[in-house]
DNA sequence: CCTCTCAAAATATGATCAAATTAATCAGTG
DNA sequence: CACTGATTAATTTGATCATATTTTGAGAGG
């Protein structure tokens, strides 16, 4: 057989071998969770389809799994928007992040190893270089991945699914909040969590988990519900 | 124009004006709700084009849509399955539902009027009827259909769309069960849980949900769990 | 202000290509 | 000579694309 770069789609096969409608689901939610798109923006297909130099399937099949997932809305036309939290969605949102974050937090650390605690000290570090440089996006990035390796720590599948599916939905919005106080006063309950991780204070590190959400989330709270944000 | 049947895709356009997909998802999504396709059985995209007589792309999208949700899961190849629960799958559901249900029963509790409530009632004694006459689908069916109700009054989409998916992450198993041990000894609190919130007893009422859940979820884990269940 | 026309975008189909599972054949061994 | 094992052929299924059809929204004209 020849030795040569296997042709997959057409394309360059630059991480392929994976389907295209995996790998352009994965895009646009790293783009929608990291706020490169905004709330109440339009997501077009013909849009996808040009940007991310795909067909129309793979784009198609993407935009229903974020749409399921709460990170895309379908607009009663066929239109797609990314959706725009309503006071009463954050609500919602914290009252199951209060529970889910702080089981993930309590069966991770329960089950965390010592090579698992060494990531999230370097995810957490790379965090505050971020902060630092005034990194938003790096910031955005880091901060979603210390959180998922506790979700993934926690071996929970079906709970950190649903996690998972809340940041989805709030981070457009915590985009826009980081994006306006700047990255200096940022929550950040990572070393207090760490410590109780360290030292195994399973219930330490469920509450550090449920301070570090809230934190974030009454700063989302606080901007889109009472200052002149009328739309 | 021709007063006639407006011909939609080619078919009979039966409900139609909505989108083949959506009503190919809507399809699947109680088939699979109501355990007509069993855990562990295989998921075809040519069989549901041949079984729903549709197109590909949009059964594409509907099996996409329901794997987002859990209901389905994507093996490594290609393949698509009704997932298994394990014992811990079993766990955290409960763990789940046991706030989200609460919760739900004791917002539609404070939200609920009159006319939700004849509704409500309307369902549980359609459920009784089916019990009465051993219909398991009919028993599967408004079971499933009066706990909607009470998500749908609590007026939380988030929190509602999170304890929907959890249904069908255990429907087909619940399928299983009942099959298993008859529709005569059924858990059902719901009246207790309607007569808490005919009088407003919101608290009273999330204890119900709660514990209503709890008897069916505990009949799935015993089920799964400690018999010769010998896959 | 309402209506009609037009363009842009989404929906849906079928064809084509690639992958994977199943079936079948063949060799080797007891 | 029958049976087990594996390699290979064939069929089934999934992935992707290009195209035709339909719908929505907007803008021009009455």
């Amino acid at each position: 057989m020849d030795g040569n770069a296997q042709k997959v789609t057409g394309k360059e096969a630059a991480k392929a071998q994976l389907p295209a409608h995996e790998t352009i689901y994965r895009k646009l939610r790293e783009q929608i969770l990291f706020g490169e798109i905004a709330p109440g923006q339009p997501v077009t297909i013909q849009g996808l389809t040009d940007r991310l130099n795909a067909g129309m399937t793979p784009v198609r099949e993407a935009i229903r799994r974020l749409t399921s997932e709460g990170a895309l809305e379908f607009q009663g036309n066929r239109r797609v928007i990314v959706p725009q939290l309503t006071a009463e969605n954050i609500a919602e949102i914290i009252y199951a992040r209060q529970w889910l974050e702080s089981h993930l937090g309590l069966r991770a650390t329960e089950r965390a190893e010592p090579a698992d605690l060494t990531e999230l000290t370097r995810l957490d570090d790379a965090l505050d270089k971020a902060i630092a440089r005034g990194d938003l996006q790096g910031y955005l990035e880091y901060n979603y991945r210390f959180h998922a390796k506790i979700y993934e720590l926690a071996q929970a599948p079906i709970l950190a699914a649903m996690a998972e599916g809340l940041w989805l939905r709030f981070g457009p919005s915590l985009r826009v909040v980081c994006g306006r106080i700047g990255t200096q006063n940022l929550p950040d309950r990572h070393k207090d969590l760490l410590h109780a991780m360290r030292t195994g204070d399973a219930e330490g590190a469920a509450r550090a988990c449920r301070e570090d959400m809230l934190q974030g989330m009454e700063q989302v709270r606080d901007m889109l519900d009472p200052p002149g944000a009328a739309n």
